[in-house]
DNA sequence: GCTTTAAGTATTATATAATGATACCTAATG
DNA sequence: CATTAGGTATCATTATATAATACTTAAAGC
């Protein structure tokens, strides 16, 4: 195990949280030695680190299959970083309104290196179950969320994420060819806002204004998932996007700190 | 540092977890020193520990001002746990279609020792931003979830809660006297349900149906929350608690694993 | 129903890796 | 400009995490 030679690095940290992270959408819950497995520990440290974490109430143990899974921690670890995020608590009030005036989903996303993490979702529809979960991570180039944000950012630094930034397929009409995103940009730095279709879930369309912060970049955005059966460009345009971006503007802080690299 | 006098466990990653503990609602950042003194370990201990909490991304650092904050990641536990509780994948739909229907907040808490948690919130009017975050944990006597769910338990079980959970008071209406919560646990054993006023904000009201498990024990209960100036405990009954109670009984799951102890 | 195998649990000697004291640096504050 | 508090870096010491191994339990195979 080469741990990073630092004495300021404690490994069995960094060991632990290996094992909180091994949990996903499709690992939910996981004997010893599938942990140890997954995490590439031996036995005994995973052994040693998920005892830990489970007296110290972070794992549950069902006692019958002994197998470990996510406590309730997990959700008060949410709770926290909610608090300790200045742009939810602005957006909060805004966005319930936004909903209920749209009557369609809406979702505040922050970008997270070169992906878009949701923050905070208003589910109005019955969707697929992922959609409705707050912490997932998805690729800023496929999402109208990302798009929007990136095309508020310096040109040179926005082509350079559209040229290297991950992507990878999610439905059969995710965009995979870098040119057609980069129009998508494109557009987006002209028109102010994005919309996207059937990128993460086959015929979903989806519009995203940026929240911008007080250098003109955008810190976040405010998006709205509506279905395509049911809609198209131009209505979105015309019905949705006035108060997608109203919201949008009435969001954007006047003093926002930067998040920590 | 009296570590717990066992080989299985990982005092180091304990000390991580401190760590990530001192964070809520009233430390949303925290200096290296403060989090020394709110955590109790020593300088280079928490200087250490932060530091392999920042380089594994939980924890972002302020470059200005050198300040920790919950990262992202910890959004990212929130959704590992969603996946990983089989109850929400269940209740979600079941919620969306509820909120909707009625208009109104609904909520689905769970139980997590002597505290309800939110788990799921779909906010549909402005309220306190800490009425719409999950993973806020309630002493259970307080709330309508908590008194719904103890009301399912056998009689002996739910008469020690009330006699010795913990209660608290968080507006100058928070019950805090045990024979009137002994009553109101009292008709939500008769009643099915409970209703609850001015708990946890002034002239707010709530009302909550358990969720059953195969063994007729509540794990869960879904909750709505209204305005105690436009609703009375006789309209609650009668508009909303029709609609509340089929969306509780569609969830209540065949088979649900028990949390570990 | 007995054997085999896998998974979980417990113990221990060993040395690595965490420790905490201290010294250094930086930037506020008076 | 001096003072001080807070953040950062270094290092000798040994406590603490480690990984091998043995023990226990439960499931799978015959």
């Amino acid at each position: 195990m080469k741990t990073k030679q630092n004495t300021l690095y404690v490994g069995s940290l960094a060991k632990g949280l290996r094992l909180l992270r091994a949990f996903d959408e499709s690992h939910r819950e996981m004997s010893l030695s599938e942990l140890a497995a997954r995490t590439g520990l031996d036995k005994s440290a995973t052994q040693r680190l998920a005892n830990t974490l489970h007296v110290e109430g972070m794992l549950d143990k069902d006692p019958g299959t002994r197998r470990f899974r996510p406590s309730h921690a997990w959700l008060e670890m949410a709770y926290a970083y909610y608090w300790s995020d200045p742009l939810v608590g602005q957006a909060m009030p805004k966005l319930i309104n936004l909903s209920q005036e749209l009557g369609e989903t809406v979702n505040l996303a922050e970008l997270s290196g070169d992906h878009i993490i949701y923050v905070s979702r208003l589910p109005c529809k019955r969707t697929y179950f992922a959609a409705t979960v707050i912490g997932r991570r998805l690729p800023a180039l496929s999402t109208s969320a990302g798009r929007a944000m990136l095309a508020t950012f310096p040109e040179d630094e926005w082509r350079a994420a559209v040229d290297h930034w991950p992507i990878k397929p999610f439905t059969p009409s995710t965009t995979l060819d870098r040119d057609a995103i980069r129009a998508s940009v494109e557009a987006a730095v002209h028109d102010g806002y994005a919309i996207s279709k059937g990128q993460m879930i086959l015929n979903e369309m989806a519009v995203a204004t940026p929240i911008l912060g007080p250098d003109g970049r955008a810190c976040a955005a405010v998006q709205c998932s509506v279905s395509g059966h049911t809609w198209d460009r131009d209505r979105i345009a015309a019905e949705i996007l006035p108060k997608l971006q109203d919201t949008a503007n009435a969001i954007s802080p006047s003093f926002l700190s930067h998040r920590g690299a």
